[in-house]
DNA sequence: CGCGTTTTGTTCTCACGTTCACAAACTCCT
DNA sequence: AGGAGTTTGTGAACGTGAGAACAAAACGCG
């Protein structure tokens, strides 16, 4: 389920705020979902309340982190070392969640000379051989548009079989192999199309009131 | 629906490529959603497709952007101009999809002598008197988890009525503004779930071969 | 020890989104 | 003009996920 993460993530503010035992009440309205639904995503993980009580804030955390898989340590590669690969490679909240940056690649050679938040940007043809040095199971592809598929052939090809897109472009990957995307102006649409249809409303209620008027005056 | 915005693009690819028609089959096949589901969003919006032909590009796109609402351009406030805030401003990708970044705002005094992008970066007290010199209806929060919340309510009280939250947390607004987040982890965590499951289910045919093989020896 | 209170785990119902399947409609060819 | 072939638009079945409601279990207290 795509909600636990979310759960863990509110279990973990809970934690730091010194709260030990916490009801699906409370967890529900952290994460601003049903308490209904909330119990019957964490009964799917098995029976970890007690009844009259609420969960254990630190036993259900573990156990969430156990089933999502966090208990080991993943190590990531970033593709394309440009603006938003920078900001990745730079970005804390990865290891701070049991993520680890493991490799940095690029195509571009002068990229390569450099290092970012002290890992060294490799070339994409030495992808192979990052791999061998350490296995990598998750790429995380920040290329231009147009290289995302080709860059997702290659990870396939050399092992990796989870990835996580940001170029604004639908992968195809054999079956097996886990896609993820994150498309800004997506969302942005999304909030565009509300956006739009909040004024139409406000239009509509407005050309309705004017009727009105003109209704009374008649 | 969510899923126009990437209906739209996959038609900006085809009319790219000089394909002025196309049929439900090619256009799905393009997504990875099935054709059917992709007649009926279409129909959501009229019947702009010919029976026996297909749908022509260009007037399709064009319906699609007008029901998002893309027709008109949507200025943009960027608060947190940190590692993630940068590259959102250098980001080309925008201003190609009709969002255009009208303001940058931190609430670091030293952040606020730069200009990121050709746009002057201004302090986030100023908001208001940014919000009178440009109508903004989108704002994208990029300032770190604990500032989130209450970044979300100067911007709704400041008359901002969508909310793009790219910080780790569950933001809690008023009833009539949108909020979308984007959430590199959970999107971690996601695939960390998946690879992990395709390990246990290794593991599984691993031991039912080892038990098999047993079996015949005993 | 029993009763009331609280909160989980689960069952049942319902609504929504997805998919199949087919009729209507359009084009092209003869 | 008519028939063959294609492709849209949509009605109906299907499956899945969400919410309400309730029974089972734990706790506290008299
Ligand atoms: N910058 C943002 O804020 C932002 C936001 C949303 C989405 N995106 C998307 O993320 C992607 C990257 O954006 P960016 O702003 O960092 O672009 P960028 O141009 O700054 O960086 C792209 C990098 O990819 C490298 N590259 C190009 N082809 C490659 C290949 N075949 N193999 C390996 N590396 C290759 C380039 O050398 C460059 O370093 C784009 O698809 C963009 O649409 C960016
Ligand atoms: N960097 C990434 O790749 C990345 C990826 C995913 C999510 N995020 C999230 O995005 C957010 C920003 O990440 P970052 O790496 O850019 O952090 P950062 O620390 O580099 O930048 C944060 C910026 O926000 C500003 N800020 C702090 N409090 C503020 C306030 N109250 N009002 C206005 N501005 C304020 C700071 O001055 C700073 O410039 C974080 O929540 C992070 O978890 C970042």
């Amino acid at each position: 389920m795509a909600r636990l993460p979310e759960y863990l993530r509110a279990l973990t503010s809970l934690a730091e705020a010194g709260i030990s035992v916490c009801s699906s009440e409370e967890l529900a309205a952290a994460v601003n979902v049903n308490s209904a639904k909330l119990r019957k995503d964490l009964s799917y993980l098995g029976s970890y309340g007690t009844r009259g009580v609420g969960y254990d804030v630190d036993y259900l955390r573990y156990q969430i982190a156990r089933e999502i898989g966090l208990t080991q340590d993943w190590p990531v590669a970033i593709v394309g070392i440009g603006n938003l690969g920078h900001a990745l490679a730079n970005y804390s909240g990865f290891g701070s969640r049991g993520f680890r940056v493991a490799a940095l690649l690029d195509a571009a050679p002068e990229r390569c000379e450099e290092s970012v938040a002290g890992i060294p940007v490799r070339s994409f043809d030495d992808l192979d051989a990052v791999l061998a040095e350490t296995p990598i199971a998750i790429g995380v592809i920040a290329t231009p548009a147009g290289a995302a598929q080709g860059v997702a052939d290659r990870l396939v090809a050399a092992g990796i079989t989870s990835i996580l897109n940001f170029a604004p472009t639908t992968l195809a990957v054999p079956a097996g192999v886990s896609v993820r995307k994150v498309d800004l102006s997506v969302e942005l649409q999304i909030l565009a199309y509300h956006e739009q249809r909040r004024a139409g409303a406000e239009e509509l209620r407005g050309a309705a009131i004017a009727a009105a008027g003109e209704e009374q005056s008649a």
